[in-house]
DNA sequence: TGACATTTCATACGATCGTATGAATCATAC
DNA sequence: GTATGATTCATACGATCGTATGAAATGTCA
């Protein structure tokens, strides 16, 4: 076991594997393609992951592991629940910040339609229920507006991923920098915009 | 030429690729697996579309190819704005109701990242400057909150393709059949609330 | 019916896919 | 320095991929 340091070849090949299959999807991706790019062996990935599927996995699991964790923090302290939302909201975009392919993978799951990959399926059953619960909270309150407390969390979710995903229709159609912050404002003051009585 | 009726074959063909290539994406749906689910020799697909990404080009030509024309349709008449976008949403969902596997193909082609498809992107380069059009002249009016018209317009297309691309997630953990009238209305009233001064 | 165009069929080709394997190389500890 | 384990390498296998092709079948109109 050498985990001194960081694995360079383990280490390359899920980098590269993440664009990858976020660029063209799991099938898409060839295991020649990454680890071409990756710069190693072809039978780099059959020692280190064993199978393609088990890197996918890999993959998944380093893009989407600490979100939940990180989002949950950003509701620690005590605020308004529009405040936590905002910070939750702000949060997903910092991991997306992070981890660029993340939208785009997220998406392809979704657009398969059957299960989630364990990963995925993990980090949304933590996420909704969470963001659901302080939409609830808050309609308690008097702070949000009526509505399916599942249904509003969606949306708001929706907004840093799909984004995200737009990036490049964004800086073509619109001119502007995708990192530019001027995104990220946008996103929260169309979450708090949307969800205010 | 035979045009008369529909060309069972070719029909079938498109039929059955919409839907595998909106669960498996472009590389993940091989042309055999559609042959065979649509009932018609392999060789059908060489004959009636020259090659896959043709065949490709022609399913989306024929999720995406009237849905610009139709969500102008729905703006034509004088409107206050909002209800002029209501009524863009309500199309869009109309749209997507009859042609289920929209969402996925889209959101696959915004992974993709690079150039959008020919369809998409007409439809795209249509869509999106009329919606920002609209946001735009709502604002001027005053019954529309400040912002990038284009960011607001993207985040309001995002809302019926997203919440139906969340489908599964939604009647898994929310409880509610996707094509239930309450996600539409839930989606109209997000949309408005968001925009609202 | 016979001539002709359209569509279907079985089959084959080379390319690329994911995976497996054993030898070669490297690193580490005695 | 040599023994031992970890990693890399070149190479091969069978499966599946997209596409091409020519013969059969089917439909159309004189």
């Amino acid at each position: 076991m050498n985990q001194h340091r960081s694995d360079s070849a383990r280490d390359r090949i899920l980098l590269v594997a993440r664009k990858e299959f976020a660029r063209h999807g799991y099938q898409g991706a060839s295991v020649r393609s990454i680890t071409t790019k990756a710069k190693v062996n072809l039978g780099a990935i059959t020692y280190h992951f064993h199978t393609k599927e088990q890197l996918y996995v890999a993959v998944l699991q380093s893009l989407v592991g600490a979100l939940a964790d990180r989002v949950h923090l950003a509701t620690l302290a005590d605020a308004p629940p529009l405040e936590k939302i905002e910070r939750m909201v702000r949060a997903i975009f910092d991991h997306i910040r992070l981890h660029p392919d993340m939208p785009a993978i997220m998406m392809r799951e979704l657009a398969g339609g059957g299960e989630l990959a364990g990963p995925v399926r993990a980090t949304f059953g933590k996420l909704l229920p969470l963001l659901a619960g302080i939409i609830a909270e808050g309609q308690k309150s008097g702070d949000i507006r009526p509505g399916d407390p599942v249904l509003l969390a969606l949306s708001t979710v929706a907004q840093p991923v799909y984004l995200n995903l737009a990036r490049p229709v964004i800086s073509k159609v619109a001119g502007i920098d995708p990192h530019d912050e001027r995104v990220i404002e946008h996103a929260v003051a169309m979450v708090r915009s949307a969800l205010r009585p």
